[in-house]
RNA sequence: GGGCGAAUGGCGGAACUGGUAGACGCGCACGACUCAAAAUCGUGUUUCGCAAGAAGUGAGAGUUCGAUUCUCUCUUCGCCCA
């Protein structure tokens, strides 16, 4: 038996892939198509863990679909622009255009010796002028159908760096990087227009059959609609304004009214701009923090105004208006109507300021003289002390008819409202697509002209200032567009917005004209299985969603609304951490184990301290790099591993034991390979034994199976068993043609898991073009089957009978087996349950 | 606090519409080969019990001839939103 020298095949079928554009495909209407995508990876230089496994799986479909038949298209490309590639750049003093470039050449290296059947010629790189220049012109055609639009909002400010920080480098207050506490800022910036496609994009999810149940119920929660009414209070007071719009979800509550709270910023602000308290207020809000999480845990503060608030359905009722720390102006109209009884946060509010509670809501079967005490009641009920509200069912009933009333009054009116926002796609940074826009000295927007596209970002230029890098530009910034002189837009775009089209690049990647061209994206488009990580359910996948439906408005060439037609999302790839005993963490190359106790490698006297699995991260020490595997191992093996432990959408745990033994198993299918090679050229073999092709026909049954269903821990499981199978089988006699057929059809199935070896047998065995063998169901059928027998419901034996054999004669031979007579031995029996060819269940 | 999901051997996990619980892998034990070790191969491995047998899928109830699977209550953990 030789040995498999995994280098020299896989790095042979690579070439060979490479060489012949075997993965290469094009816009083929005579042919049934299959889009597969998996999510593209940020260049950091060097792949992770978490890429191999999503690269694998969707290999493994997509080889999968290729061998049933379809034209599939497997893009890979780079989301090459963002921060990382500021930072390193700033740290190294480098291009981040070179940076991102040399990542992109070292990455692309390991992603090929991983086996991925890409078709390499679509490759695509956001960062590129040929990719942004089309993103400009999208931006500008969302500015003509009114989807773009500026305004002036507030952002997190880093003072010292002199930059806009995104919510989640705010930590604690404070910029992540710098360590300065983070200024609230207005600036005036670009947005998308998203939440006009609230309701489209809430619907559309309906439809969306082959997604995660969870990733529709995180996107329905964020789009957030919720039905309710929006009131106009008459105010009173020393101030020149007469009303103030609020919105509730719980109008039913009004009696229970007992003050209104209004953000910080409401308009109703500007008259207090001047006062030292408020000012000093408002400071002391900001400390807080403005995340909900922080307002709902943060103690609850006022400032109270010299207005006062009249009850729309009880006049004589007049309540004070304040500003209060957890109102937020994101919300509604930025002012909300306080009922301590019914409402946690307002009931906080009122004990501190000592306002009215007043119960409204009765919980059922409770006495009308229920009272709130010490919690507010936030639940379903029955109204109570509401007047014309009294007795009615809460809030089924009561908002219906609280509105309706409101509405005959004119003093307010049903409205629906949504969480989600538009969304924010300024970035003050220098590495992302500049917004082709220019402003003159008034400030007025001018679109670039498309025949001056794509704007392209000016190189070779100073990152380490303060502020914008862009900003500091005087060159690049002056523009002279039909003899005026302009100002250039130095803010560039969210990465996430180069993201929401990517797919639809990869259908016509050299595409001049436009983004893509329509035939293309007729063709291919919905991408048939997407496939990445949970962490983007919401931003990405939404944003994605609204970019396809804003193109396809008003749009007579293509109309898709949904992007992708499937999801898949892969759980992540843990690692057990280490800690040495000063609790720092350790490498595990930096761990030796000695009798199943982990030591320090250069210290063997120190033992390590084994911590629970957890996701890779460079942070805990915990990765391993997959180049290390590939070069030790093999990208078989590797591929192996990574499906084989758990279901591909729970965590997996990485180990050196698993990745060893799935090395282990390559070796032995290629000592099966040569057996039955050996085998089959023995002459005398001459039977009709047909085992060997009723296993297949199973094996190729549940491989088939449990590719549809992306159970790919179990398709590793059936190799095992086929394995120890044949290994078996083959020592019985057979012809030759049995035992070479089948295992050809064995070989091809496996080959979207182990391509390599898979090619590398196949082409021994002569076998070109493969296509997927069908499984004949009727070879399948068994004439002699086993049938359980249980006495009162508990298994009590096995009767081996002809197929579909009856009730009583199966019931004869239960009362003459050996080993079942003895439960048996009473004549009376209640009942029989009999389940053809399956069981017999027999109660005494 | 709300939403979604999960809980099965020492570990990762199988069990299709309720019908043989623990497939497959790791680990472990024993054996073969070997001067020896590694590698490899074989056998065993839910628990208790010498055995016959009994118990057993987070806990408790319910439906059913029969529940890992369905229903309810609880516990713990995870993820998302707050």
């Amino acid at each position: 038996m030789s040995r498999y020298n995994f280098k020299t095949i896989e790095t042979k079928w690579q070439k060979f892939w490479e060489k012949n554009k075997s993965f290469h495909v094009k816009t083929n209407l005579q042919k049934k198509k299959f889009y597969c995508l998996e999510m593209f990876p940020y260049p950091s230089g060097k792949i992770h863990m978490g890429h191999v496994r999503n690269y694998t799986i969707g290999d493994v479909l997509a080889r999968y679909k290729t061998l049933q038949g379809y034209n599939v298209l497997h893009p890979m490309g780079w989301d090459s622009f963002g921060m990382p590639a500021e930072n390193a750049a700033k740290q190294n003093n480098l291009d981040p255009k070179i940076w991102t470039e040399t990542n992109i050449k070292k990455m692309k290296v390991q992603l090929k010796k991983l086996g991925l059947s890409i078709d390499w010629d679509r490759e695509i790189s956001t960062c590129n002028e040929d990719y942004y220049k089309h993103q400009q012109e999208f931006f500008l055609e969302l500015l003509e159908k009114k989807l773009v639009y500026r305004k002036e909002n507030y952002v997190n400010w880093d003072p010292v760096d002199e930059t806009v920080l995104a919510n989640e480098q705010v930590i604690d207050g404070r910029g992540w990087r710098s360590g300065a506490t983070v200024e609230r800022k207005k600036l005036s910036q670009w947005f998308f227009n998203i939440s006009k496609f609230s309701q489209n994009l809430l619907d559309g999810l309906d439809g969306l059959n082959y997604w995660p149940n969870k990733v529709k119920v995180m996107q329905k929660n964020w789009i957030g609609k919720s039905f309710g009414c929006e009131i106009d209070f008459k105010v009173e007071g020393e101030l020149p304004i007469n009303n103030i719009k609020c919105f509730t979800t719980r109008p039913d509550t009004l009696f229970g009214f007992s003050f209104l709270a209004l953000s910080v910023d409401h308009e109703v602000s500007k008259f207090y701009k001047n006062d030292p308290d408020f000012i000093k207020f408002k400071e002391e809000c900001s400390k807080t923090g403005t995340t909900e999480e922080a307002i709902a845990v943060g103690e609850k503060i006022g400032f109270k105004t010299s207005l006062m608030a009249t009850n729309p359905l009880d006049p004589k009722n007049k309540v004070p208006v304040f500003f209060a720390n957890f109102v937020l102006m994101d919300y509604g109209f930025g002012a909300v109507f306080g009922c301590p009884a019914h409402d946690q946060r307002d009931f906080d509010f009122a004990k501190k300021y000592n306002l009215d509670i007043k119960t409204v809501i009765k919980p059922n079967g409770e006495k009308d003289d229920f009272q709130v005490i010490d919690k507010a009641y936030p639940d379903p009920g029955i109204v109570i002390n509401s007047d014309f509200l009294n007795g009615l069912v809460a809030p089924e009933d009561s908002v219906i008819e609280t509105i309706k009333i409101l509405e005959e009054k004119k003093l307010g009116k049903k409205k629906i409202n949504f969480r989600l926002k538009d969304w924010g796609v300024s970035r003050q940074r220098y590495w992302g697509c500049p917004i082709p826009i220019a402003y003159d000295e008034k400030g007025n927007v001018h679109p670039i002209p498309k025949s001056m596209l794509p704007v392209k970002l000016p190189e070779n230029i100073n990152l380490n200032v303060k502020g914008n890098p862009l900003d500091s530009q005087k060159e690049w910034k002056e523009i002279n567009i039909n003899g005026k002189k302009l100002t250039r837009e130095t803010d560039t775009l969210d990465t996430f917005v180069c993201s929401s089209w990517y797919y639809l690049r990869f259908c016509s990647p050299k595409e001049k004209v436009y983004g893509f061209n329509k035939d293309d994206i007729n063709y291919w488009m919905p991408v048939d299985q997407y496939i990445g990580g949970v962490e983007h359910a919401i931003l990405h996948l939404l944003y994605s969603r609204f970019f396809m439906q804003a193109l396809s408005h008003n749009n007579d060439e293509f109309n898709i609304l949904e992007p992708f037609e499937g999801l898949f999302t892969q759980g992540m790839v843990c690692h057990e951490t280490y800690k040495d005993s000063d609790n720092n963490w350790i490498s595990p190359d930096e761990i030796e184990t000695i009798d199943g106790r982990k030591y320090l490698k250069n210290d063997k006297s120190k033992m390590v301290k084994v911590g629970p699995s957890e996701s890779m991260s460079k942070s805990k020490k915990n990765t391993i790099d997959p180049e290390n595997i590939i070069t030790n191992y093999g990208a078989d093996a590797a591929r192996l591993f990574i499906l084989s432990d758990s279901p591909p959408e729970k965590d997996v745990q990485w180990s050196e034991e698993g990745i060893i033994s799935s090395f282990k198993f390559i070796q032995k299918l290629w000592n099966l390979h040569e057996k039955i090679l050996d085998e089959a050229n023995k002459d005398h073999k001459k039977n009709t034994n047909n085992a060997i092709e009723k296993y297949t026909n199973k094996f190729l049954k549940d491989i088939t199976h449990n590719l549809e269903n992306f159970s790919y821990n179990k398709l590793i499981a059936n190799l095992h068993e086929m394995y120890s199978f044949m290994y078996k089988q083959i020592q019985e006699p057979y012809t030759k043609i049995t035992l070479i057929e089948n295992y050809k059809k064995i070989l091809i199935v496996m080959t979207p898991i182990v391509p390599h070896f898979s090619s590398e047998c196949l082409d021994i065995l002569d076998l070109k073009d493969s296509i997927w063998p069908k499984y004949d169901e009727s070879i399948l059928k068994e004439n002699i089957i086993n049938i359980v027998v249980q006495i009162n419901g508990k298994k009590r034996g096995l009767v081996k009978t002809e197929l579909n054999i009856t009730e009583e004669k199966l019931f004869e031979i239960i009362k003459n087996d050996e080993t079942l007579i003895k439960y048996l031995n009473q004549k009376e029996f209640k009942k029989r349950i009999y389940i053809k060819n399956k069981l017999m269940n027999i109660i005494i």
